[in-house]
DNA sequence: GATCTATGTAGAT
DNA sequence: TCTACCTAGATCG
């Protein structure tokens, strides 16, 4: 269930696992036979996320290009890989691991042209160094809609997810219904900052944990149930900086959770 | 074991 | 605004 830093994560898994060798790619489920044709047998060139968007590189100029949204998931395993189980819409058979691709939203092979199109269509995304972020401030400062909104906005700002959203929005001390255009320069820097910071983390520990360890009230560590959110929901639960009971909502059909007290 | 819920998006209505 | 996608962790009983 990704945000972008589990995309980016898994690009360089797939990198490593598949990297300057040819592999074998079928749709034992069917519904991606025929794009796994047009790429099965050749050589793996590369693997790069765009927000949340995964692709996978191919020395004949084509590209596989998968979005996972709230159900994909890739489960790999040391080859020779058991029979396919239930719904499997994409299997990568490489020199020591296969990989099994279950319930995406996208998967579906494309050319540079295709990709052209795609990056244009979404916003910067801060895990990649050659993102821009003045692109997403020029959006944000002309905009009525909430911040809270604009963030979650794959064209304004590509990768963030729900629990970014409410998070880095938490840390920042800004108020998620706030306009765009009333937030200043200054804060969006900052919180531009926060999320290449924190995506990061996620990238490298493969969760989200955004919880300063001054505010885990000496909970135990991670693995024994450290808190990883500061609102995020805990609707009710009183904030873990003031105390004030987290409020929840849905703006825009999704679950939002906020501080009254620590944002304005 | 059954049921509920969700970190997302596209396309139909 | 609704539905498809059809997984998996949390929660219920």
């Amino acid at each position: 269930m990704p945000e972008g830093h589990i995309v980016h994560r898994l690009a360089g898994i797939h990198r490593d696992r598949f990297g300057g060798r040819p592999v074998r790619v079928s749709s034992p489920q069917g519904r991606f036979s025929d794009g796994a044709r047009l790429v099965d047998g050749r050589v793996f060139t590369g693997a790069e996320a765009l927000g949340k968007h995964l692709l996978h590189f191919y020395d004949n100029e084509r590209i596989v290009h998968m979005h996972l949204g709230i159900y994909g998931v890739f489960r790999e395993q040391p080859v020779p890989m058991a029979p396919p189980v239930g719904q499997v819409r994409m299997r990568m058979v490489g020199a020591e691991y296969g990989t099994d691709l279950r319930g995406p939203t996208r998967c579906e092979v494309v050319d540079e042209g295709d990709l052209e199109v795609l990056r244009a269509r979404i916003g910067p995304d801060p895990l990649r160094a050659d993102a821009d972020p003045d692109r997403a401030w020029t959006r944000i400062s002309r905009s009525r809609s909430a911040i809270g909104t604009l963030l979650m906005d794959q064209s304004v700002i590509s990768g963030v997810g729900n629990i970014y959203r409410a998070e880095v929005l938490f840390r920042q001390g800004v108020d998620p219904l706030r306009a765009g255009r009333d937030v200043s320069r200054e804060e969006w820097d900052r919180i531009w900052a926060d999320l290449a910071a924190l995506m990061r983390v996620g990238v490298a520990d493969g969760g989200i944990v955004v919880v300063e360890p001054e505010h885990d009230h000496g909970a135990p560590a991670y693995a024994e149930g450290k808190p990883r959110t500061y609102v995020y929901r805990r609707a009710g639960d009183p904030c873990r900086v003031c105390g004030t009971p987290v409020l929840h909502r849905e703006l825009s059909a999704r679950n939002l959770f906020w501080c009254p007290g620590c944002q304005s």
